[in-house]
DNA sequence: ACAAACTTGTTACTTTTTTTAACAAACTTT
DNA sequence: AAAGTTTGTTAAAAAAAGTAACAAGTTTGT
């Protein structure tokens, strides 16, 4: 198998080109050219050429690209239809508001259970899943193998469970909306932090800065 | 004033080194050191001194950075006292998720304002603002001055809209929920993307792939 | 069937960005 | 006043990202 090292920002452009080439198939067009693509999506051919050719070629010389074919290519490479058995950690505001609105289905993920602390919480029904007690977790991840992890708690409740989460249950990746820097500790599991304060921060500087762009 | 071009790295350390010197001011320390700092953070001691370069010299030879005053200095570069007027568009789930959960004060915004397409949510209040109708916002923006907005809509409304939220709006900053790329049309402004889809789908690929790490 | 026009996969090169190292100058402590 | 710290700053090194170029294979037109 191809084992070799893809950089993040390669990664990190297959989803867009996912999406795009999602919506060039509905337009019913059937194939495109590197360059033709590039040109729609505002970056070089020569990118688009070598993302592609760090997983394979999936062109012809002189035709260029089948668009269905290329989109489910790079679902396959990303995995968009792996459904990992994933756990919900944290059935607060913002957990229920995830839970609710995202198609987990259709990005890879397959969430099989919700826990939280709260007791009041406990057997409310989110996404046809009841919510369970963090308490039961444990025992939870060993009678079903879990892939991932949605971490909607709290940086103290993370830095307090870290090590139950990837010792204990085995989790090997975490969708982390806390701060708590998992990878720091943890280098050899899969993180995606989302920090909304840090983005946020990061904006204001930006807009008050904005003359110093470029 | 200092119009230096700053990285993207660089700006987006600030908020680590924000949150974390007002952890260690709630333990008590006065001072630290940027070697110390650095063990701590798990970071280089170089790059600590490099960062705060950027933007001037807090620091004593022979005595470091006095925590709270390093701290303070930073929260102003990132301007988290400026209250930029802010304008949330789209009250939908997330929408109301975000307006409930986040201290938006403490990150440099005020929330002045929120609007939305579905009639059935107009005059509902959250965070003590009532809903109003899209249809007012360009109205609302020529008679409050409006900064930002946090972007809480679908793509083609986002697509559909930008321009008056540019050109008439006269909004300068957008942390944005949608998949549009408005920095595409509109490179002058400041954009923060938050895209739960591709974070999700990167992350995916990164469990399949926890082998090829490093 | 053949030539002209395209377009990829791939390698090598260039540019940019990021990180690390080093040290004089300045402050603190004893 | 001397010894020990630690910064601000410059320069160098390393890493990463992006661009260009082209041989080889396809398609299209005649």
């Amino acid at each position: 198998m191809g084992s070799k090292y893809i950089s993040t920002s390669v990664i990190r452009r297959l989803p867009r080109y996912f999406r795009f080439l999602n919506s060039l198939k509905q337009t019913g067009m059937i194939r495109i050219s590197s360059s033709e693509l590039a040109e729609r999506m505002g970056i070089s051919a020569s990118q688009i050429r070598q993302d592609l050719n760090c997983f394979g070629g999936f062109g012809q010389q002189g035709y260029g690209y089948n668009i269905e074919k290329l989109q489910a290519e790079i679902g396959k490479i990303l995995g968009v239809d792996r459904g990992l058995k994933t756990v919900l950690i944290g059935a607060g505001n913002l957990g229920q508001t995830l839970a609710q609105s995202i198609e987990f289905e259709k990005r890879g993920f397959n969430i099989i259970g919700i826990f939280d602390k709260k007791e009041a919480l406990f057997g409310e029904v989110l996404r046809g899943l009841p919510i369970r007690s963090a308490d039961d977790l444990e025992d939870f991840c060993k009678e079903n193998h879990v892939d991932a992890a949605i971490l909607c708690i709290p940086f103290k409740e993370a830095a307090a469970n870290i090590d139950s989460y990837v010792k204990t249950c085995g989790i090997r990746g975490f969708w982390n909306f806390s701060h708590y820097n998992i990878n720091e500790k943890y280098p050899e599991v899969a993180v995606e932090n989302v920090h909304f304060n840090d983005s946020l921060m990061t904006l204001c500087y930006r807009v008050i800065n904005l003359d110093k762009k470029d």
